[in-house]
DNA sequence: TATTGTTATACTCTATAACTATA
DNA sequence: TATAGTTATAGAGTATAACAATA
């Protein structure tokens, strides 16, 4: 359980934090996955898709889905077929656009994934129980700037 | 880029929390990974394998890499048998048990890791480039208690 | 021509379980 | 019996590229 023992070198807090930040997530989202596997016996990722789309009554376009999972576009085909099937989402026309999909979660999908939902977000209080309601907001606001650096850079043209 | 949203519900700061360090970390690893893929047709795993050796001159043995690497040991003997038949580490018998070996980096593997690691640590300082140092330390504190929490629950009976 | 979405494919990463050899 | 490590297998998760249909 040692993995920040990668640290070495002249810049070492910066080293250390990453590669604390890695653990740190890592051991959340393992716990995350088999528990999310055991007790419903569905996957992250396929989660993440139904949380979107949860936010969206609408539905969402196949690649705006693709943008907010931050995956490309054959994966999110893949997770939708196997929720279409199980009956969790469905896909309807976009009119003016035959091209194009939105994919809706169905009502028995809003409803099996209000009930991972609730569950989820207690794990992740129990996750984050060692802190204070300031811990928390510190942290919300230092990982910000983090992934604005991240999301700044990665619109720069390529170094 | 909008995973974020998957937040909702009553306790919405864990999850905000929760749902930004994954974003962070998936979006610092994202870019890690693909620039050791291309500058050093490497892996991160690889990497880390590597980066453990280093910081054990008399090398490390499978259970042990196996548990500070957080996978089981099937996948460290994969790993391992890639950097073997690059010359990148050797297995050397542990003497008085002659079911165990210990990992080693060879010479060629010491010098190939350090190359690594200089743009390896160079990268992650410029991630976080947007923290003060002070800032650096409060995460890596406040993060501290998040890994206490996640590892002193792992060490608990099952719930 | 460009865009939306799908299909096909391959690779990384991981866990599990059965296995061999040694303790 | 227990432990160290390997092998075999399966599955999640992802990217890339070629493709069809529509814009």
């Amino acid at each position: 359980m040692d993995m920040e023992a990668r640290a070495h070198s002249e810049h070492p807090e910066a080293l250390r934090l990453w590669l604390r930040l890695l653990t740190c997530t890592q051991l959340v989202e393992k716990q995350l996955r088999s528990r999310l596997r055991e007790r419903f016996d569905t996957t992250l990722p396929r989660f993440d898709l139904m949380a979107q789309l949860e936010r969206a009554p609408e539905g969402l376009k196949m690649n705006e889905l693709s943008r907010r999972m931050m995956v490309t576009g054959g994966n999110v085909t893949g997770i939708t077929d196997q929720l279409v099937q199980e009956g969790l989402v469905d896909r309807v026309d976009v009119e003016g656009d035959r091209r194009a999909y939105r994919v809706r979660l169905t009502a028995r999908g809003r409803k099996q994934f209000h009930d991972m939902a609730q569950q989820h977000e207690q794990w992740v209080v129990e996750a984050f129980g060692g802190l204070s309601e300031k811990d928390v907001s510190t942290l919300h606001r230092l990982l910000g700037r983090v992934k604005e650096t991240m999301v700044a850079r990665s619109q720069e043209p390529a170094a």
